[in-house]
DNA sequence: GATGAATGAGGGTTCATTCAT
DNA sequence: TATGAATGAACCCTCATTCAT
């Protein structure tokens, strides 16, 4: 239920390192954590320089090392926050107990909610993390990502069990499907667009439950 | 209908150049364009040294630039050389003149179809799109990709004009959904795991059209 | 007769600043000189960054600078304990008028003797002292030197002339010999294994007065 | 017999390395290391840039990255060549199945021999082995040190039992005398002055073997 | 005295690229 | 075509030191 390899049950170890800061100096460390996101965001991680977030900080770039250990202890921060978070959110939507649908629906829309507050992590998750993943400080993301499919899957395998979904779909190939889609929205959604985020989801849960189709034919093609 | 911003009308640039060279020497290239796809793909394009590349072909690094002008050049090829054969393949599906689901249906089963032999070049796609984005000279996959988006979301419309498709959906957001949930596949599927890419795309059209509900139940909306 | 370019008679200058301090301060001071003077030996001066002086004593690197000007004044204050300490030492001896043989022995008694208390500051002496004796600070260590040189050179040439040892070797070669035999072996010399630095001088003069040979033979090769 | 930990039985693997290299290739890495050596010696490895080594030789700091993996692998080679020379000496005495007193002399004769060609590293090794072995890479030098010390703890106890040394001496202990007066001579030796090494070595020699004492008094001990 | 944030200079190293051979 | 030596700019990071609090 963490995020975080070896750490215990609700917290990531980022989060308590955090933690044992000051107020003060916990403000200014997730300051510097929110500017370099978005730096990782719009250029990608490698791409950009620990001097440009100093830069974008007003200091130094040896003044970052007071700070964090090293360019990833940076980038982990961004990352763990947004998993915590997340994560958070969809033990959240399984106590309320409800059906298969309604709470597949929620989760499409917890997804659809993180875009706008988290979206500089979930685009270097997008783009950096193949690059990040060859490094074992990493590991823990792996885990938090099959916990997150656990999550999903059982829901879907829930609604089938229930007759409420068609049997005849992968559980496993469908979580991976609606995870893509919504996460990679992230390339092109912008606020203030047609659709906020809700809309969004809502537009995607209409196609994912029921179907592009309208019905009136069913020509396919082998 | 180019690949390229400067290109004529079938060709991309890059495809015109290695048609200038020699028979073994554009076979020398393609290979070394091959290995360093891979690489690419499996490091990232910025964490992919020449040096690795040159060695992955047993010459040394400077040895590289005499078949190519720069490290750009060489994922300029993978790119243009993927998205010539995608667009060509969606051409040909346009020619059917078949209703708009039959070709939505081809073309998802034709996005499908490239995650096995361009494997290499989607992922690069997919995970350093971003950052090569930034130089002038990859304007072209913009492009490229506005011209996909054309014929996609011009099908989707005349669904929908057709009675086919559900008038309640924007196309463009549909097609995004589509295109992200194929390409970003790439991540995950590994040719010899329970489906092929075939067996993927008729997954996914399955739900795209049907949809995940069995209609059993209609509950709601948050 | 002093360890310091600019100092009077009889206490170097370090020695001084050290006595305007009220007692307690000295000792932290002396505390932590002691704690510096260990890492120094350890690691080397260059390699102990002042970060690891100030977390052995539990503050933090920029506390420091409230006891010392900088990293230099601390090793300052190691070597000139040291060399105030080794000098009374040698003149206490030279105040016994023995005979040549029997002060030569005491020094090399006093030499070796120094080897456990001031174990670390003979450490750096060794290690560091080609690297330390470009700043002109520590010009007065090569005074120090000197001094010890002139007491040792006049005590082998006093033997000479009294006909106690023999004439043909270059006493201020033999002086430098000497020492270098002594002090070296702090290197290797640890508290506790075969021979206490007690038992290392009677063995060192054994051998430099009588030679390891027995006299059975003269064999010599050119 | 070697003096890396990885080598065969004759070569050290810098050396074997060195030799895959071409001629001039070779030559010119040979330059780059003397010239390394030379500031290594003088001002200590640390306080040694790559950017004054390279500026030595006239390129910048990153061409020296072409000859070598780091400054480490830079100081190894002038450790092990200056090694494999001096055990490449040793050995060629003990061929000559002289007696023990003998034998020691060419070895001490050898050791001074080695203080002009090899200033430099024996330089390094004095001032800096006390940080470089922190470094599990010099690890052989250690053994290289072990293999030196049998050498020259046999000879003694050989001669010991032949009645030449005086029984009441510790042969381990006194190697390392003898090996500490050798080597740190290269401190204050400079070529030129009264003595050249051999001079230095006949002195040596009749102190260690006959002692300082004429015999005329054996006043001993305070 | 001690803190902690920041400085500023520099360190070793990397790497795409060039070019004479 | 290929080599291999070199470039030059940039990179991440270190560290002694300063100073307001």
């Amino acid at each position: 239920m963490t995020t975080r390899k070896n750490s215990g049950t609700t917290t990531t170890p980022a989060k308590r390192q955090r933690a044992t800061s000051s107020g003060s100096a916990s403000e200014r460390r997730d300051h510097l954590v929110k500017l370099a996101a978005e730096l990782f965001a719009r250029k990608g991680f490698q791409a950009t320089t620990v001097r440009e977030i100093a830069e974008e900080a007003g200091i130094l770039s040896g003044s970052l090392y007071h700070h964090f250990d090293s360019k990833e202890t940076i980038v982990d921060e961004v990352l763990s926050t947004f998993l915590d978070d997340l994560i958070a959110r969809y033990r959240a939507a399984l106590d309320t107990s409800a059906d298969a649908r309604t709470v597949l629906s929620e989760m499409v829309r917890i997804g659809f909610g993180t875009l706008e507050p988290h979206r500089a992590a979930i685009t270097v998750m997008q783009n950096d993390w193949n690059y990040l993943r060859q490094f074992e400080r990493f590991n823990y993301l792996v885990k938090a990502e099959d916990e997150v499919e656990q999550i999903w899957v059982s829901q879907i395998k829930a609604g089938q069990a229930a007759g409420l979904f068609r049997s005849d779909v992968d559980p496993k190939l469908t979580y991976r499907m609606i995870r893509d889609t919504i996460w990679v929205a992230v390339r092109w959604f912008r606020p203030g667009g047609r659709l906020n985020t809700s809309g969004l989801a809502e537009h995607y849960i209409t196609v994912l439950f029921d179907g592009l189709a309208t019905g009136e034919r069913t020509t396919q093609k082998g």
